[in-house]
DNA sequence: CGTTAGTTTGAGGCAGATCAACTTTGGTGG
DNA sequence: CCACCAAAGTTGATCTGCCTCAAACTAACG
C-alpha cells in the first residue's frame, strides 16, 4: 500500500508535533514539500475575505497532504490546521523530487488520489446546487462520523463541511435526534443506522 | 507541450465528428479510454435526480478529457456533451496503457493538470458559499467569454457554470449592460475591460 | 468552580429561486 | 430570400429555505 511504502522512505525525516488548532500552512504560502500524518487529524480550510470558512478535506493517519499545491506548482489555495493532537512528518522538496523520479508507481497512486478527490469535489459542488441544506448536513454527519468516529466534530465544522451554518446544523441534529436517527451525547453524537439515516436526507425536517 | 506530443502519438487513432448537443459519454458509464479534442468545444455536466444541471468543466481544442474517471478507475461522475461541431480522437485503453508505461513525463503533466483542476473545483465550491450570485455570474462571464471568445454561451450554460438560474443571469447581464460594462449583441455579448468588470462583481445590481 | 468555547432556540429578513406571460432571435426549409 | 417557429431571452410578481441576529444555556477544561 502506498502510504506504508512512502512511510518507510521518510521514516527519518523531520518530525513535528502539533496540538488542536495549530496551523500547518497558510493559504497563499508556497509549498516547501509534502506532509505526512503520522498520527492525528488535519483539516483543510478555505477562508474568504468576508470571513466565511469552507472545510474542504480531512487528512487522517497515514495520509499525505500538501500534494495538490506541490504538483500544481501553485501557492496553497487553503490552510491546513490540526484538528487534534497531531504528529507530522515533513518531507522536503529534495526528497519529494527523489521519490517522483524513482517511483513511477507512487506517481500513479497520486494521480489516482487526485482524480478521486476531483470527482468528490465536483460532486460536492453540484450538491450545493441540487440538494437541500438538510440533505447535505445528513450526508456530512454520516461521512465525518463514520470515517472518523473518534473525532468530536463541532457544529461549526459540520456546517463548514456541508455548506451551511452551525445554527442550521443544530436544528437538523435536534430533529434527527427526536426521530431517533442519531443519539446526541454531550457535544458528540452517535449514528445507529447510516443507510436509514441517509434515506431521510431528502425528507423535510 | 503536452498536447502536441500526445497528439502525435494518437494521430492515427479512431476519429469521430459530433454536432452541438451530441453526448460523448453518460454519467455512470465506465471509461473505455481517453478523448482528445481535435477541433471544437466539449462541456462536462452533472445532472441531479431533480433535473438540476451543473456545468463542471470545458474542454477545447487540444484538450484531453475523460482522464479523471480513467485514472480514478471509477465510472464517470458527469456526462460530456459537444458544445459546437466537434472533432474527437478516441484513444483506446491499450494506447492509454502504453502511454502511461512509457511516458512518465506525460504522467507528471496529467498529475499537474488534475491538481490544478482540483484547486479550481474547491475554490468554486467555496465561492458558492462565500460569494453572491452576482459575483459568481460576473466571474463566469469573464472566464467563459475570455477563454472561449468564439462561443455563444446561452444564459442557461452561464447559469449552470456559475451556480445560478438563467433568469438571474439575464437580470445581471441587463444590469451590466446598462452600466456599460458589457455589450449585449443578440444572444452573444462582449466584454470591454475584464479587470473593471470583475471589480464590479462585489457590487449590488 | 469559573471561564470560555460551543450549543440551543426563536424571530425576522432577504437573496435569489420559482412561476408565469410575453418578446426576440436566428436557423431552416419552402 | 423570406416567412415561420422553436429555442432562447426578458421581465415582473411572488415565494421560501435558510441565513442572520440575538439572547440564554451548557459542556468541558484548567
Amino acid at each position: 500500500m502506498f502510504y506504508k511504502r512512502l512511510k518507510d522512505s521518510v521514516e527519518n525525516s523531520h518530525k513535528k508535533t502539533l496540538k488542536r488548532g495549530e496551523i500547518i500552512y497558510h493559504e497563499g504560502d508556497h509549498p516547501e514539500g509534502l506532509y505526512f500524518v503520522k498520527e492525528g487529524l488535519v483539516g483543510l480550510f478555505h477562508v474568504a475575505e468576508n470571513g466565511k470558512e469552507t472545510f474542504l478535506r480531512v487528512f487522517s493517519k497515514d495520509c499525505i497532504f500538501g500534494h495538490r499545491s506541490y504538483f500544481a506548482e501553485t501557492p496553497y489555495h487553503a490552510s491546513s490546521v490540526a484538528l487534534t493532537k497531531t504528529e507530522l512528518v515533513i518531507i522536503s522538496k529534495e526528497e519529494c523530487h527523489k521519490i517522483c523520479e524513482n517511483r513511477p508507481d507512487l506517481l500513479k497512486e497520486l494521480l489516482k488520489m487526485l482524480a478521486k478527490d476531483l470527482g468528490e469535489a465536483e460532486l460536492r459542488m453540484a450538491g450545493l446546487q441540487d440538494k437541500t441544506a438538510n440533505a447535505r448536513i445528513v450526508e456530512s454527519l454520516v461521512f465525518l462520523k463514520l470515517k472518523y468516529p473518534n473525532q468530536v466534530w463541532t457544529r461549526k465544522e459540520i456546517a463548514e463541511y456541508s455548506g451551511s451554518t452551525f445554527e442550521t446544523v443544530t436544528r437538523v441534529m435536534t430533529s434527527l435526534s427526536e426521530k431517533g436517527l442519531i443519539k446526541k451525547e454531550g457535544r458528540d453524537f452517535k449514528i445507529f443506522d447510516p443507510e436509514n439515516l441517509l434515506s431521510f436526507s431528502s425528507v423535510e425536517y
